[in-house]
RNA sequence: CCGGAUGUGGUGAAAUUGGUAGACACGUCAGACUUAGGAUCUGAUGCCGUAAGGUGUGGGGGUUCGAGUCCCUCCAUCCGGACCA
């Protein structure tokens, strides 16, 4: 009886879902565990082998959780909405939804095919009403929130309310408005002041926000799709254009977020990865006098020392100050060697202290930032910059230091200016040279004028008042003085900003807000979920709002026009799958009290800093609020490596249909074209089917072979549709079965690990399975002929050996799988097989256990021959075998034995034996006194159970 | 530029705690069986060398009796950087 695969497969997934082996529920009989994949965007390509390999791995743990005794919830859903489909929509005229539900389908049958373990009762869908609508709800308890950093908790916007009608604006927790009020004063502003202060605390909250508007496309932009300042579509040019945007507050959460670093289970580069995008600093927030009046005057000369500084002298005449910049900085030990400030182009400031001399100038430079993204403003190397012709002075000795604007300055963080200090900061010092600015050094022989030194540890010179200390100690001092004089305070500072929680496009949830008179109303709950409309176009509104600004019945309501951006369903899904079906909350208390945390997370790197960090907050916020117990969603987190593509090349002969294998193009002039790699075996093109590819476009081509074969060039690329490296799971379950697919996935190396596919090593882990069939049955031509007698299996007792053998993979194989160590854990199945084959074994006894530890990995052979052995529950509903370590105790050991590290021979020494014996048998060792060539060693390392190390 | 990761045979990789580098596979080579083999089985396989032996984990340096593993430094590749998801 041969392993017919195919057959196999289909029959226990028909059963499996038949018989719902997958369907979970509340079960307080046993421990609770909440396996959770990232779920897809189902894009209009389809699955690639990349897509499952996060799927699988979740799959293997949450079938092993379950025969390991757990009541496992293990979902997968939809995250429906994105820009991908609406793109789809423009180009093709198809409206998102039925787009997006043909795709769910196709994803679905591709997933059906790999056999997983998913509840599908509980599918969630982003895009659905019945989903949405608590999107849209959560949304509104944002909005109805604000941060209370007494309490450090979010608080019910009515508490605020009732604060600011008792006390005013100055109460410890709330965080200080633009300017103090009084209760009274709280009790004279209208309406519409009222909203505008709470909009400042909302969890949610409106404003206005900068983005990319392409006028030539009539559109908003994603950074990605601005390229050099213009579209990637089109070329046409992009400039920031301020619209009226959705925010979430998280940065009153940048703490919060941090801490909760320190109770999950992330790898710390994760942990790192988010800890810098918050990017917490410490440091002051200080006052400079600003001059910009006739008073200052400048004359140029050339340094005695060095003639390529031209020194300029500022006599400035004392008058009051007209305005002062404030700027921040983790530094303020180095203020005195603030040789230049610098402002982002966006700065309030520069319109108002600009000298009408440098006027044009100034506004040619902005004009000229303007084009460029944030992004590119970071990534470029090139120092751009202009002078302000104003001043600003030092608050401890006067001295007057130019104020330049720059583009490395950024608006959005700290105060939008900095304090220079060239040579201690290398962009500041790359600044100074390069638009010969002299540069003070308060650091001695630490500072080469090569490059800057950062270092904390310099004893400061030509400082005043704070000479002679060391850095790091001047910090709290200097902070100190400028608190005193009045002059700026201590600080911490995030590099995350609130996120933007708007987009201007079609395929995403609607906002549940009316505007009356500039005021944002919310709707009422009754009214969820405010469904998105049918639109005939997805071409933006007139002022670049989204595509429902189009819709008269829309707009007409004062509904919101805006969008929310893709993560908004993904902050929360995790929680649906706990009660999907409710339609009185987003999740039953109960509900979210028994599965609590997702217990293994598998997803992606590349959702690091985005998703993980909005959904811990929504987590946070619901937990304050108390719909939930927990504020963190995720107690452990995987992340999956990215699979890439495999290139592969064929060299056509410039201007010729000739086609040359890799080995000789070099004598040619070729151009090189990617071809489909399920063309390929390996490097050697199939050139039959290349003739076939692409509808006979390539039907006349000719080759120049070597050695009789057309090998074709590699690269390793994204796994892309348009570089034709895309495999696709179906294909390879067709060919070799769901089992084999699923454990060469992970055989493929460590799930963490990014690496390039290739299907050429599959067929190892198909003889795996083939040689596994082959301890139960006897699958030669010959055997079936000879009558049913073809199954070998029998009821024997096990020996040692076979035993041995057995616990041997128990102990690696629950191991390796507790530690996410699937490659290995694929070898040892590998190796068990192997050595039951050359011991000849047919046992039940042994052959029964093996089947379960399997069944997390190849669930469908396991279940047939599960069955086959007589059981006619499913095996999953087995009892995992315990590890009996009596099986695997050796009574000696192989120990290497080196010379000064080097290994020269072996020895079997018995386990145990003291050391002096040791010494005894090493020394007396043929080969170790050769190379001791009669000299006594100097030492002798033995490690027991390890190895042995004379040192010569 | 900033942040994160990775680098080991012809290939994917293993080495969990500083202790026999290359497990397990793919591929290749040789052989067996067979009408046949793209099935199966046996053996070999890091590199140099007939061998003894030498050498070997991206490059350079260090710590150690001992380094793929720890430290310093340089190089290369991949991922992310807020409206792709």
């Amino acid at each position: 009886m041969e392993y017919n695969f195919r057959d196999i497969e289909k029959k226990w997934q028909d059963w499996w879902k038949e018989n719902k082996i997958y369907k979970v529920s509340k079960d307080s009989s046993k421990p609770k565990y909440y396996a959770l994949d990232m779920f897809p965007y189902p894009s209009g390509v389809g699955l690639h082998v990349g897509h499952p390999l996060g799927y699988i791995a979740s799959d293997i743990f949450s079938r092993y959780k379950r025969l390991k005794g757990y009541n496992v919830l293990h979902p997968m859903g939809y995250d429906a909405f994105g820009l991908p489909a609406e793109q789809y929509a423009i180009d093709h005229g198809i409206h998102p939804a039925i787009s997006t539900e043909a795709n769910i389908k196709n994803f679905r049958n591709q997933l059906d095919k790999i056999g997983f373990s998913f509840d599908w009762d509980r599918e969630v869908n982003t895009s659905k009403p019945d989903f949405y609508k608590w999107t849209q709800w959560i949304f509104l308890e944002l909005f109805d929130s604000w941060y209370n950093r007494q309490t450090q908790k979010a608080e019910r916007i009515k508490q605020l309310i009732q604060l600011f009608e008792e006390y005013g604006s100055d109460v410890p927790g709330v965080k200080p408005y633009a300017f103090s009020f009084t209760n009274s004063g709280w009790k004279s502003f209208d309406k519409k002041k009222r909203q505008e202060i709470l909009m400042e605390y909302r969890l949610a909250y409106c404003g206005i926000g900068e983005v990319n508007w392409c006028e030539a496309l009539g559109t908003v932009l994603a950074n990605d799709e601005v390229i050099n300042g213009v579209s990637e579509r089109g070329g046409f040019p992009v400039v920031k254009k301020k619209l009226r945007q959705w925010y979430l507050r998280i940065t009153e959460y940048a703490d919060r977020l941090l801490e909760g670093l320190q109770k999950v289970d992330f790898s710390d580069s994760m942990k790192e990865m988010q800890g810098n995008w918050i990017g917490k600093s410490s440091g002051a927030e200080i006052d400079f006098r600003v001059r910009i009046d006739e008073s200052v005057k400048e004359t140029k000369e050339t340094s005695s020392s060095d003639p390529s500084i031209e020194v300029v002298h500022v006599t400035i005449t004392e008058t009051e100050a007209d305005e002062s910049l404030r700027v921040y900085t983790t530094r303020p030990d180095t203020i005195f060697g603030v040789d230049f400030m610098v402002i982002a182009p966006e700065h309030e400031l520069i319109d108002v202290i600009t000298n009408p001399q440098h006027k044009k100038s100034v506004e040619e430079y902005i004009t000229y930032v303007k084009s460029r993204s944030e992004r590119e403003r970071m990534a470029e190397k090139k120092i751009t910059g202009v002078f302000t012709g104003a001043y600003a002075l030092n608050p401890f000795n006067g001295r007057a230091i130019p104020i330049w604007i720059s583009e490395y300055v950024l608006a959005g963080y700290g105060t939008g200016a900095i304090m220079a200090v060239p040579c201690g900061d290398q962009r500041d010092f790359l600044f100074a040279k390069h638009f010969n600015i002299p540069i003070t050094n308060i650091i001695g022989s630490h500072f080469s004028g090569e490059e800057a030194n950062p270092t904390k540890e310099a004893i400061l010179q030509n400082s005043d008042f704070i000479n002679g200390m060391v850095m790091k100690d001047a910090i709290d001092v200097v902070i100190k003085r400028i608190e005193e004089m009045g002059m700026g305070a201590r600080k911490v500072n995030y590099k995350m900003r609130d996120a933007a929680f708007s987009r201007q496009r079609y395929w995403g949830e609607p906002f549940p807000i009316v505007w009356k008179n500039g005021i944002a109303y919310p709707l009422d709950e009754k009214d969820l979920p405010l469904e998105l409309p049918h639109v005939d176009s997805y071409k933006p509104g007139p002022e670049g709002e989204g595509p429902l600004a189009n819709i008269p019945e829309w707009t007409s309501r004062h509904l919101e026009t805006n969008t929310m951006p893709g993560y908004a369903g993904s902050s929360w899904y995790f929680l649906r799958y706990m009660d999907p079906h409710n339609d009185k909350e987003f999740c039953n208390r109960k509900a979210s009290d028994y599965w609590g945390q997702v217990d293994l997370y598998i997803g992606g790197t590349e959702h690091a800093v985005g998703h993980l960090l909005y959904s811990r907050m929504w987590t946070k916020v619901l937990h304050d609020l108390g719909y939930i117990g927990h504020d963190e969603p995720y107690k452990r987190l995987v992340n999956q490596g990215m699979i890439q593509g495999s290139s592969r090349f064929v060299y056509r002969v410039r201007g010729t249909n000739k086609f040359v294998s890799f080995g000789l193009k070099d004598n040619y002039q070729t151009d090189r074209i990617h071809v489909d790699v399920n063309i390929v075996d390996g490097v050697e093109l199939d050139t039959e089917l290349f003739k076939q590819w692409r509808n006979g476009d390539y039907m006349d081509a000719e080759f120049i072979l070597e050695n009789g074969k057309y090998i074709c060039g590699t690269e390793v690329e994204k796994m892309s549709k348009r570089y034709f490296n895309t495999v696709n799971p179906d294909d390879l379950c067709i060919k070799y079965g769901a089992d084999t697919f699923r454990m060469y996935e992970m055989f493929l190396g460590p799930v963490e690990m990014s690496k390039p596919w290739d299907t050429k090593g599959i067929e190892g882990v198909h003889r795996f399975l083939k040689k596994l069939w082959r301890l139960f049955y006897d699958d030669s031509p010959l055997s079936d002929k000879k009558g049913p007698g073809t199954k070998l299996w029998t009821d024997e007792k096990a020996n040692e050996a076979e035993l041995k053998v057995l616990h041997k993979a128990i102990r690696k194989i629950e191991e390796d799988t507790e530690r996410f160590s699937f490659n290995t854990g694929v070898s040892a199945f590998m190796i068990a097989v192997n050595d039951l084959t050359d011991l000849k074994t047919h046992k039940k006894e042994v052959l029964e256990k093996l089947l379960i530890l399997l069944a997390p990995y190849a669930p469908h052979i396991s279940e047939e021959l599960w069955h086959q052995l007589g059981n006619s529950d499913s095996i999953l509903n087995a009892e995992y075998p315990t590890l009996e370590a009596k099986y695997l105790i050796e009574s000696s050991k192989e120990y290497p034995i080196s010379i000064n590290g080097k290994l020269r021979t072996t020895i079997t020494i018995p386990l145990g034996a003291p050391e002096s014996e040791v010494e005894q048998i090493v020394l007396a060792n043929e080969v170790i006194q050769k190379w001791l060539e009669g000299k006594p060693p100097k030492k002798i390392i033995y490690k027991e159970g390890k190895m042995v190390n004379v040192v010569v």
